[in-house]
DNA sequence: TCCCAGCGTGAGAATGATTGTCAAAACCGA
DNA sequence: TCGGTTTTGACAATCATTCTCACGCTGGGA
Protein backbone atom coordinates (compact mmCIF):
# COMPACT_ATOMS: atom_id res chain seq x y z
CA UNK A 1 0.00 0.00 0.00
CA UNK A 2 2.21 2.78 1.12
CA UNK A 3 5.63 2.81 -0.25
CA UNK A 4 7.03 2.12 3.03
CA UNK A 5 9.93 2.11 1.17
CA UNK A 6 14.41 1.98 1.57
CA UNK A 7 15.57 5.47 2.68
CA UNK A 8 12.38 6.96 3.38
CA UNK A 9 12.27 7.37 7.27
CA UNK A 10 14.83 9.98 8.03
CA UNK A 11 15.33 9.15 11.30
CA UNK A 12 13.62 11.96 14.21
CA UNK A 13 15.75 14.27 15.47
CA UNK A 14 16.97 13.39 18.80
CA UNK A 15 15.92 15.23 21.37
CA UNK A 16 16.22 15.44 25.72
CA UNK A 17 12.64 13.84 26.08
CA UNK A 18 13.66 10.97 23.58
CA UNK A 19 16.55 10.19 25.28
CA UNK A 20 14.88 10.20 28.68
CA UNK A 21 12.02 8.13 27.39
CA UNK A 22 14.66 5.53 25.40
CA UNK A 23 16.50 5.28 28.87
CA UNK A 24 13.31 4.29 31.03
CA UNK A 25 12.26 1.76 28.21
CA UNK A 26 15.41 0.18 28.50
CA UNK A 27 15.26 -0.06 32.53
CA UNK A 28 12.03 -1.46 32.53
CA UNK A 29 11.60 -5.43 32.47
CA UNK A 30 8.22 -5.27 31.92
CA UNK A 31 5.45 -3.88 29.62
CA UNK A 32 4.51 -0.96 30.54
CA UNK A 33 1.38 1.75 29.94
CA UNK A 34 1.77 5.12 28.21
CA UNK A 35 0.17 6.51 31.17
CA UNK A 36 2.29 4.70 33.68
CA UNK A 37 5.07 5.96 31.56
CA UNK A 38 4.36 9.37 31.61
CA UNK A 39 3.48 9.30 35.07
CA UNK A 40 7.36 7.52 36.18
CA UNK A 41 9.32 9.89 33.86
CA UNK A 42 7.45 12.66 35.72
CA UNK A 43 8.32 11.31 39.04
CA UNK A 44 11.72 11.05 37.78
CA UNK A 45 12.02 14.80 37.35
CA UNK A 46 11.94 14.51 33.50
CA UNK A 47 9.54 17.09 31.93
CA UNK A 48 8.12 15.35 29.27
CA UNK A 49 4.48 16.02 27.99
CA UNK A 50 1.72 13.04 27.34
CA UNK A 51 1.82 13.67 24.28
CA UNK A 52 5.55 13.08 23.21
CA UNK A 53 5.19 9.97 25.05
CA UNK A 54 2.65 8.56 23.05
CA UNK A 55 4.45 10.01 20.11
CA UNK A 56 7.76 8.76 20.56
CA UNK A 57 6.36 5.10 21.91
CA UNK A 58 4.45 5.10 18.73
CA UNK A 59 7.32 5.34 16.41
CA UNK A 60 9.54 3.13 18.24
CA UNK A 61 6.97 1.02 17.60
CA UNK A 62 6.76 1.21 13.94
CA UNK A 63 10.66 1.09 13.58
CA UNK A 64 10.02 -2.13 15.66
CA UNK A 65 12.50 -1.15 18.85
CA UNK A 66 9.28 -1.61 20.83
CA UNK A 67 6.51 -4.28 21.00
CA UNK A 68 3.27 -3.30 22.11
CA UNK A 69 0.29 -5.09 24.38
CA UNK A 70 -2.76 -4.72 24.71
CA UNK A 71 -4.64 -5.34 28.08
CA UNK A 72 -8.32 -7.12 28.33
CA UNK A 73 -9.19 -3.07 29.05
CA UNK A 74 -7.79 -2.17 25.98
CA UNK A 75 -5.16 -0.17 27.35
CA UNK A 76 -1.77 -0.40 25.45
CA UNK A 77 1.35 -1.70 27.18
CA UNK A 78 5.24 -1.12 25.84
CA UNK A 79 8.24 -2.80 25.88
CA UNK A 80 11.57 -2.56 24.45
CA UNK A 81 12.24 -5.71 22.34
CA UNK A 82 14.63 -6.77 19.61
CA UNK A 83 13.82 -6.52 16.59
CA UNK A 84 13.58 -10.18 15.60
CA UNK A 85 10.17 -11.69 15.74
CA UNK A 86 8.80 -13.33 18.97
CA UNK A 87 6.18 -13.80 21.66
CA UNK A 88 5.79 -13.19 24.76
CA UNK A 89 4.95 -15.24 28.60
CA UNK A 90 3.85 -12.61 30.35
CA UNK A 91 2.96 -12.71 34.00
CA UNK A 92 -0.90 -11.56 34.93
CA UNK A 93 0.19 -10.46 38.45
CA UNK A 94 3.56 -8.93 38.19
CA UNK A 95 3.89 -8.13 34.45
CA UNK A 96 7.36 -9.66 34.31
CA UNK A 97 7.90 -10.84 30.96
CA UNK A 98 10.22 -13.53 29.17
CA UNK A 99 10.30 -13.69 25.01
CA UNK A 100 9.73 -16.97 23.64
CA UNK A 101 10.51 -18.35 20.08
CA UNK A 102 8.09 -20.79 18.59
CA UNK A 103 9.07 -21.98 14.99
CA UNK A 104 6.31 -24.79 15.72
CA UNK A 105 3.99 -21.66 15.89
CA UNK A 106 5.17 -19.86 13.02
CA UNK A 107 4.70 -22.83 10.82
CA UNK A 108 1.26 -23.77 11.54
CA UNK A 109 0.10 -20.08 11.54
CA UNK A 110 1.21 -19.88 7.96
CA UNK A 111 -0.09 -23.53 6.98
CA UNK A 112 -3.14 -22.95 8.78
CA UNK A 113 -3.92 -19.67 6.83
CA UNK A 114 -2.52 -20.91 3.37
CA UNK A 115 -5.08 -23.52 3.76
CA UNK A 116 -8.21 -21.38 3.68
CA UNK A 117 -6.61 -19.32 0.86
CA UNK A 118 -5.64 -16.13 3.33
CA UNK A 119 -2.26 -14.17 2.22
CA UNK A 120 0.10 -11.44 3.81
CA UNK A 121 -0.40 -13.34 7.13
CA UNK A 122 0.37 -11.73 10.37
CA UNK A 123 -0.31 -13.17 14.02
CA UNK A 124 -0.56 -12.81 17.66
CA UNK A 125 0.55 -15.54 20.24
CA UNK A 126 0.52 -13.99 24.18
CA UNK A 127 1.09 -16.08 26.99
CA UNK A 128 -0.55 -15.22 30.09
CA UNK A 129 0.11 -17.06 33.29
CA UNK A 130 1.16 -16.59 37.19
CA UNK A 131 4.87 -16.65 37.10
CA UNK A 132 6.72 -18.97 40.07
CA UNK A 133 7.30 -16.08 42.65
CA UNK A 134 3.51 -14.63 42.31
CA UNK A 135 2.24 -17.98 42.78
CA UNK A 136 4.23 -18.48 45.89
CA UNK A 137 3.70 -15.07 47.55
CA UNK A 138 -0.62 -15.82 46.76
CA UNK A 139 -0.45 -19.28 48.29
CA UNK A 140 1.52 -17.71 51.36
CA UNK A 141 -1.07 -14.77 51.35
CA UNK B 1 -9.71 -16.37 43.26
CA UNK B 2 -13.56 -15.80 43.07
CA UNK B 3 -15.47 -18.99 43.44
CA UNK B 4 -16.54 -19.20 39.95
CA UNK B 5 -18.39 -22.56 41.10
CA UNK B 6 -20.96 -24.82 39.71
CA UNK B 7 -24.86 -23.34 40.33
CA UNK B 8 -23.50 -19.64 40.47
CA UNK B 9 -24.68 -18.22 37.19
CA UNK B 10 -28.23 -17.58 37.53
CA UNK B 11 -28.90 -17.31 34.04
CA UNK B 12 -29.93 -13.29 32.85
CA UNK B 13 -33.98 -12.87 32.65
CA UNK B 14 -34.82 -13.77 29.28
CA UNK B 15 -36.29 -9.93 27.77
CA UNK B 16 -36.69 -8.69 23.86
CA UNK B 17 -33.47 -6.99 24.19
CA UNK B 18 -31.42 -9.78 24.68
CA UNK B 19 -33.08 -12.03 22.33
CA UNK B 20 -33.04 -8.99 19.51
CA UNK B 21 -29.39 -9.41 20.32
CA UNK B 22 -28.74 -12.91 20.38
CA UNK B 23 -30.72 -12.86 16.90
CA UNK B 24 -28.14 -10.63 15.09
CA UNK B 25 -24.97 -11.88 16.63
CA UNK B 26 -25.92 -15.22 15.15
CA UNK B 27 -26.93 -14.44 12.30
CA UNK B 28 -23.17 -12.39 11.88
CA UNK B 29 -20.45 -14.07 10.17
CA UNK B 30 -18.24 -11.90 11.67
CA UNK B 31 -16.95 -9.81 14.47
CA UNK B 32 -18.43 -6.86 15.00
CA UNK B 33 -17.90 -3.99 17.36
CA UNK B 34 -20.45 -3.26 20.18
CA UNK B 35 -20.72 0.33 18.66
CA UNK B 36 -21.39 -1.17 15.40
CA UNK B 37 -23.90 -3.77 16.73
CA UNK B 38 -26.39 -1.03 18.57
CA UNK B 39 -26.06 0.62 14.89
CA UNK B 40 -27.42 -2.24 12.94
CA UNK B 41 -30.15 -2.98 16.02
CA UNK B 42 -31.32 0.44 15.82
CA UNK B 43 -31.48 0.14 11.81
CA UNK B 44 -33.40 -3.21 11.95
CA UNK B 45 -35.93 -1.29 13.99
CA UNK B 46 -35.01 -2.56 17.08
CA UNK B 47 -35.15 -0.22 20.54
CA UNK B 48 -31.88 -1.09 22.03
CA UNK B 49 -29.86 1.03 24.53
CA UNK B 50 -26.15 1.20 23.95
CA UNK B 51 -25.33 0.37 27.49
CA UNK B 52 -27.77 -2.72 27.24
CA UNK B 53 -25.64 -3.96 24.20
CA UNK B 54 -22.46 -3.69 26.27
CA UNK B 55 -24.01 -5.08 29.94
CA UNK B 56 -25.34 -7.70 27.24
CA UNK B 57 -22.69 -8.83 25.51
CA UNK B 58 -20.21 -8.76 28.24
CA UNK B 59 -22.38 -11.16 30.28
CA UNK B 60 -22.09 -13.81 27.12
CA UNK B 61 -18.57 -13.28 27.06
CA UNK B 62 -18.36 -14.06 30.67
CA UNK B 63 -21.18 -17.03 30.03
CA UNK B 64 -18.51 -18.28 26.98
CA UNK B 65 -20.76 -18.36 23.87
CA UNK B 66 -19.09 -14.80 22.89
CA UNK B 67 -15.29 -14.07 21.76
CA UNK B 68 -13.58 -10.90 22.26
CA UNK B 69 -11.21 -9.46 19.39
CA UNK B 70 -8.76 -6.34 20.21
CA UNK B 71 -8.13 -4.48 17.05
CA UNK B 72 -5.04 -2.40 16.61
CA UNK B 73 -6.98 0.45 17.88
CA UNK B 74 -7.91 -1.04 21.17
CA UNK B 75 -12.12 -1.81 20.12
CA UNK B 76 -13.33 -4.78 20.98
CA UNK B 77 -15.70 -6.78 18.47
CA UNK B 78 -17.86 -9.48 19.30
CA UNK B 79 -19.02 -12.92 17.63
CA UNK B 80 -20.96 -15.66 18.60
CA UNK B 81 -18.65 -19.04 19.10
CA UNK B 82 -19.02 -22.60 20.41
CA UNK B 83 -18.09 -22.78 24.02
CA UNK B 84 -15.21 -25.07 22.85
CA UNK B 85 -11.56 -23.22 23.37
CA UNK B 86 -10.35 -22.34 19.75
CA UNK B 87 -8.78 -19.09 17.98
CA UNK B 88 -9.45 -17.46 14.83
CA UNK B 89 -7.99 -16.76 10.75
CA UNK B 90 -9.71 -13.72 10.15
CA UNK B 91 -9.61 -10.78 7.19
CA UNK B 92 -7.76 -7.66 7.86
CA UNK B 93 -9.77 -6.36 4.89
CA UNK B 94 -13.73 -7.75 5.22
CA UNK B 95 -13.25 -9.28 9.32
CA UNK B 96 -14.76 -13.00 7.41
CA UNK B 97 -13.49 -15.27 10.25
CA UNK B 98 -12.95 -19.30 10.24
CA UNK B 99 -12.56 -20.72 13.55
CA UNK B 100 -9.02 -22.85 13.78
CA UNK B 101 -8.31 -25.21 16.10
CA UNK B 102 -4.38 -25.96 16.96
CA UNK B 103 -3.62 -28.86 19.27
CA UNK B 104 0.20 -28.06 18.73
CA UNK B 105 -0.30 -24.43 19.77
CA UNK B 106 -1.93 -25.82 22.79
CA UNK B 107 1.14 -28.18 23.66
CA UNK B 108 3.65 -25.70 22.59
CA UNK B 109 2.22 -22.77 25.43
CA UNK B 110 1.45 -25.17 27.98
CA UNK B 111 5.56 -26.46 27.50
CA UNK B 112 6.87 -22.91 27.12
CA UNK B 113 4.48 -21.94 30.29
CA UNK B 114 5.79 -24.76 32.72
CA UNK B 115 9.25 -24.36 31.15
CA UNK B 116 9.41 -20.94 32.96
CA UNK B 117 7.50 -22.04 36.28
CA UNK B 118 4.54 -20.12 34.93
CA UNK B 119 1.23 -21.81 36.38
CA UNK B 120 -2.79 -20.90 35.52
CA UNK B 121 -1.65 -20.50 31.93
CA UNK B 122 -4.23 -18.83 29.47
CA UNK B 123 -3.13 -17.51 26.11
CA UNK B 124 -4.05 -15.90 22.88
CA UNK B 125 -3.76 -17.18 19.20
CA UNK B 126 -4.96 -14.38 16.25
CA UNK B 127 -4.23 -15.36 12.79
CA UNK B 128 -4.47 -12.11 10.13
CA UNK B 129 -4.69 -12.20 6.52
CA UNK B 130 -5.97 -11.17 3.01
CA UNK B 131 -8.73 -13.83 2.94
CA UNK B 132 -8.35 -14.94 -1.14
CA UNK B 133 -11.68 -12.76 -2.22
CA UNK B 134 -10.41 -9.82 -0.92
CA UNK B 135 -7.21 -10.42 -2.45
CA UNK B 136 -8.84 -10.27 -5.78
CA UNK B 137 -10.66 -7.61 -5.68
CA UNK B 138 -7.72 -5.75 -4.22
CA UNK B 139 -5.45 -6.74 -7.25
CA UNK B 140 -8.02 -5.66 -9.75
CA UNK B 141 -8.77 -2.25 -8.01
C1' DT C 1 29.18 32.81 16.12
C1' DC C 2 24.55 34.45 14.58
C1' DC C 3 20.37 33.56 12.02
C1' DC C 4 16.67 31.03 9.84
C1' DA C 5 13.71 27.36 8.67
C1' DG C 6 11.61 23.46 10.48
C1' DC C 7 10.80 19.78 13.42
C1' DG C 8 9.60 18.42 18.05
C1' DT C 9 7.19 19.73 22.31
C1' DG C 10 3.63 20.37 25.58
C1' DA C 11 -0.71 22.16 27.68
C1' DG C 12 -5.07 21.63 27.06
C1' DA C 13 -9.03 20.67 24.15
C1' DA C 14 -11.27 17.16 21.43
C1' DT C 15 -12.52 12.50 20.44
C1' DG C 16 -14.53 8.19 21.09
C1' DA C 17 -15.23 3.88 23.33
C1' DT C 18 -16.74 2.12 27.51
C1' DT C 19 -18.84 2.34 32.14
C1' DG C 20 -21.68 4.33 35.90
C1' DT C 21 -26.15 6.33 37.52
C1' DC C 22 -30.77 5.97 38.71
C1' DA C 23 -35.65 6.40 37.85
C1' DA C 24 -38.98 4.02 35.03
C1' DA C 25 -40.49 -0.25 32.78
C1' DA C 26 -40.67 -5.23 32.26
C1' DC C 27 -40.76 -9.86 34.23
C1' DC C 28 -42.03 -13.69 37.20
C1' DG C 29 -44.20 -16.15 40.68
C1' DA C 30 -47.96 -16.10 43.99
C1' DT D 1 -53.55 -8.57 39.45
C1' DC D 2 -49.77 -7.42 43.02
C1' DG D 3 -45.18 -7.01 44.77
C1' DG D 4 -40.48 -7.52 44.70
C1' DT D 5 -36.63 -7.81 41.57
C1' DT D 6 -34.12 -7.31 37.62
C1' DT D 7 -33.27 -4.97 33.40
C1' DT D 8 -33.39 -1.09 30.66
C1' DG D 9 -32.05 3.35 28.64
C1' DA D 10 -30.94 8.30 28.39
C1' DC D 11 -27.31 10.81 29.83
C1' DA D 12 -23.34 11.91 32.50
C1' DA D 13 -18.81 10.52 33.78
C1' DT D 14 -14.31 8.14 32.81
C1' DC D 15 -10.30 7.44 30.66
C1' DA D 16 -6.94 6.44 27.19
C1' DT D 17 -5.49 8.35 23.12
C1' DT D 18 -5.17 11.90 19.51
C1' DC D 19 -5.36 16.59 17.80
C1' DT D 20 -4.07 21.58 17.85
C1' DC D 21 -1.08 25.08 17.43
C1' DA D 22 1.98 28.51 19.45
C1' DC D 23 6.66 28.29 21.12
C1' DG D 24 11.40 26.50 21.80
C1' DC D 25 15.29 23.98 20.29
C1' DT D 26 18.30 21.90 16.71
C1' DG D 27 21.25 21.93 12.87
C1' DG D 28 23.17 23.79 8.92
C1' DG D 29 24.59 27.75 6.33
C1' DA D 30 26.41 32.54 6.13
Amino acid sequence: MTDRGASARPARRPTRQQQAITDLLERSEEFVSAQTFHARLRAAGERVGLATVYRTLQSMVEAGTVDVLRGDDGEAAYRACSTDHHHHLVCRSCAKTVEVEGPAVERWTDAVAAEHGFTQVTHTVEIFGTCAECAASTRTR
